[in-house]
DNA sequence: CAGTGGTCTAGACCACGTG
DNA sequence: ACGTGGTCTAGACCACTGA
């Protein structure tokens, strides 16, 4: 008779069949974009019934980790679908185009990780950690300037050339590059005033007001592999956001 | 044979079952708090299976319309619930205490839609409203300052003596006194200079940049049923949003 | 047409809360 | 002990996609 009073003493089938999922998904048995086995299959590789299984993918596929499609399969969600980037990016113009955006790598460098990034980023402090900057134009406007901290492990060898080469999104880049795939992450949104630097890049009047979105986001299990903090320029723009 | 290629030509029988339950509380049948009745009793009435209720049940709790208690029921929702109150102000201090807040009314009158609210609310330019202005208060200190307009219909002889006379909050009001409850909302944010106005009751210098969160809230059948403008002071105190 | 996901049902059993 | 929601199964049939 245990005695656990916080720990949940019972883990339903469908939980632990998603937990396996996602094992394939962190160990690249599947990889973005890719169809995973059907429903019937799965059931015959866990041994459980279709049911089971189709509970367990319902769940990711909420998380976003998944997407189903009707007649056709499942499949391993990626950065490449373009639904997936106004997911992580909130800012969106007043009058509700959709803007053709561009980002503009400035610098990457190594460099040993402080005691913010090293505790935002589960790592300890003085470990490698890259440095990116970067400004994201809306049709030639720019809007946002980042500065970017990844785990240098994860990244092996990233340059500002490879950056500069690449016209799809980060995410895009780091789950095709590095098989590093953000699933979610944590937003904290103050507002600031533009200093000297913020406000030359974003051609802006230094002491302007500006969102300052510090972002960590996380990899499968919860492993944290990327913090940045923006600075967004709202004259035009907004961040949205739903409260459900 | 319909010709509609837009609306989807089949509508499964939980989303059925789910729009009357819907009914159901849009009219009031179960109040916020209060049980209702169990699945078994619920497809009697509906003519389906248990697990069509079920799965209707299902997704209503996943849009906090209804809360499951395994081994007591299903309830309605209600923003009395402490969890609720955080679904909606995402603002909360750095250090991560739980602060008691505090609604202080300043004001409430009756005037006519402007162009802005008018839209916003989904009425008519002239249309009657209510505009209540309020700080709020964590641990005594103000850290926002609301404007908020509501159509005069839903909220019948609403007065300052009655905010004043709550110590919940004003959605938990809303919801025991009009029996409009809020279920879902979107937020513009933005970075703006305080004025004179908002510096004074926020106690801060003029110039100070603040979050401008502009919020449409919804009740039952997306019907926007307020809109406000709050301005948040985050010298100590950050939004907190999760990206899924 | 075959294969995929999507819906609906019926029934057995488990976990939880309250007497 | 009872009633609630929670899990798991098995099977039938529907809806969608693409060859």
């Amino acid at each position: 008779m245990p005695s656990r009073a916080t720990v949940p003493a019972f883990r339903p089938l469908y939980r632990q069949i998603q937990d396996l999922i996602v094992q394939a998904l962190a160990d690249r048995e599947w990889l973005p974009g890719e169809m995973i086995p059907s429903e019937m299959d799965l059931a015959a590789r866990f041994e459980v019934s279709q049911g089971t299984v189709r509970r367990a993918i319902d769940e990711l596929a909420a998380e976003h980790l998944l997407v189903r499609r009707q007649g056709k399969g499942t499949y391993v969600a990626t950065h490449a679908d373009p639904r997936a980037f106004f997911r992580f990016l909130r800012l969106i113009p007043d009058d509700g185009s959709v803007p053709r955006s561009r980002s503009e790598p400035l610098e990457c460098q190594s460099l040993r990780a402080g005691q913010e990034v090293a505790k935002a980023l589960a790592i300890n402090h003085g470990d490698p950690v890259l440095q990116l900057r970067r400004i994201l134009r809306f049709d030639g406007e720019p809007v946002v300037v980042d500065e970017i901290y990844l785990p240098a492990d994860l990244f092996p060898n990233l340059t500002l050339d490879q950056l500069r080469a690449s016209d799809r999104s980060l995410y895009t880049l780091f789950e095709s590059l590095f098989g590093v795939r953000m699933v979610r992450a944590e937003e904290k949104i103050r507002a600031v005033a533009a200093d000297a630097v913020a406000a030359q890049v974003l051609g802006i009047e230094p002491g302007t007001p500006l969102l300052s979105v510090e972002r960590t986001a996380y990899t499968y299990g919860n492993r944290p592999a990327e913090w940045r903090r923006g600075l967004y320029a709202t004259a035009n723009h907004h961040y949205f956001n739903e409260l459900g």
